[in-house]
DNA sequence: CGAGCCATGTAAAGAGTTACATGATTGC
DNA sequence: GCAATCATGTAACTCTTTACATGGCTCG
């Protein structure tokens, strides 16, 4: 549903270009928020085509096509960037498997956190590197993906710290008596 | 990819259910990090009890068929719970927004925010209401599920504090003389 | 006996991923 | 000429959503 709107908001942000381009800010940028593969793109290009939102502008060389939005393009971009609700639950797969802590051995799941600590940590470290590059230039036109950055380094410091908590949460808890709610199912129960 | 394991997960950890059964509980405590619909809950028992991961243990009135997991299943769920880490980029379609800001009127960015700083709040009170209800009971069976409850309470105050203060920086910002990277990439570009 | 819940399934369409396939151009 | 890069496309598969379809049981 969005990767139509990621690559409607590139055309309209960069102006005209081809699948091959879009491929490259996708992998820049916008891979942190909304990955898309090759294939993916060529196709979503080829519907919006058909759909009259984007439009072949000019044909290159080794077949190369460019694409710019169409009026009725960017009418619908700036439509679901302010008016269309962002969806409001995300799957979380990290978060899946807390649910299931009760089905290990006892010190897996403590493990299991500390490596999401330092995950995160690791990752926010990534972030500051890409907050530092780009923030002596002060770049005019990368003013929202710092917002955008800023977004990931709370998120990430966020996720650090409640690993950290949660880890020593599991600390304190009694050694879980396998009687109640043991991971103990098996075939027999 | 993980239906498979929420699936394979909430039969470890509540015995042998139905589907039926198990949409409940979806509907219930993993709908926020993992929902699923009825058709797709259905569809995966069938091909988990062909993979061998689940069994049919009894069939009670109404059609109704009881699964339980089988060791294989019960393999399979811890593996993936303790091993396999975590995906690391969640598309986030809140954020793909931001980056688009620049294609919007003066004002629609900051409301967009202040929008989802309230939206936050609010889902952060929704959740505070759901930490106080099962407190109380302290609940030995619930303790996993109030590591990820504490999860979401800080994700959506984090979110909230980064809306506000992405907020104040649109302000601070000049009106954006639409020369450089303005929004108009209209037709003639 | 009818409403509401219990209970299961299928079909179709939209997204996304992975793999395959092809060929032109540029620069060394 | 060969390697790297530019450039596009198709096919098959999986996952998710929405809608359709069916019927049994329970309680008032």
């Amino acid at each position: 549903m969005s990767l139509k709107h990621a690559a409607l908001g590139l055309l309209a942000t960069t102006g005209p270009a081809s699948g091959y381009d879009l491929l490259q800010i996708f992998d820049g940028s916008l891979a942190n928020v909304w990955p898309a593969t090759q294939s993916q793109l060529y196709t979503e290009l080829g519907k919006l085509a058909d759909a009259g939102l984007v439009e072949v502008v000019s044909e290159g060389a080794r077949g190369r096509k460019e694409y710019a939005l169409t009026d009725a393009g960017l009418a619908e971009v700036r439509h679901w960037v302010a008016e269309v609700p962002p969806a409001a639950v995300r799957r979380n797969d990290m978060l899946l498997r807390v649910f299931f802590f009760g089905l290990l051995e006892p010190g897996q799941a403590e493990r299991f956190l500390r490596e999401r600590e330092a995950a995160s940590a690791g990752y926010h470290d990534e972030l500051s590197a890409i907050a530092e590059r780009i923030a002596p230039e002060t770049a005019p036109r990368a003013v929202y993906g710092r917002l955008a950055l800023e977004w990931g380094l709370r998120y990430t410091r966020m996720q650090q710290e409640w690993a950290d908590w949660a880890a020593e949460q599991l600390k304190e808890l009694p050694p879980a008596a396998p009687s109640d709610a043991g991971p103990e199912p098996e075939s027999g129960a």
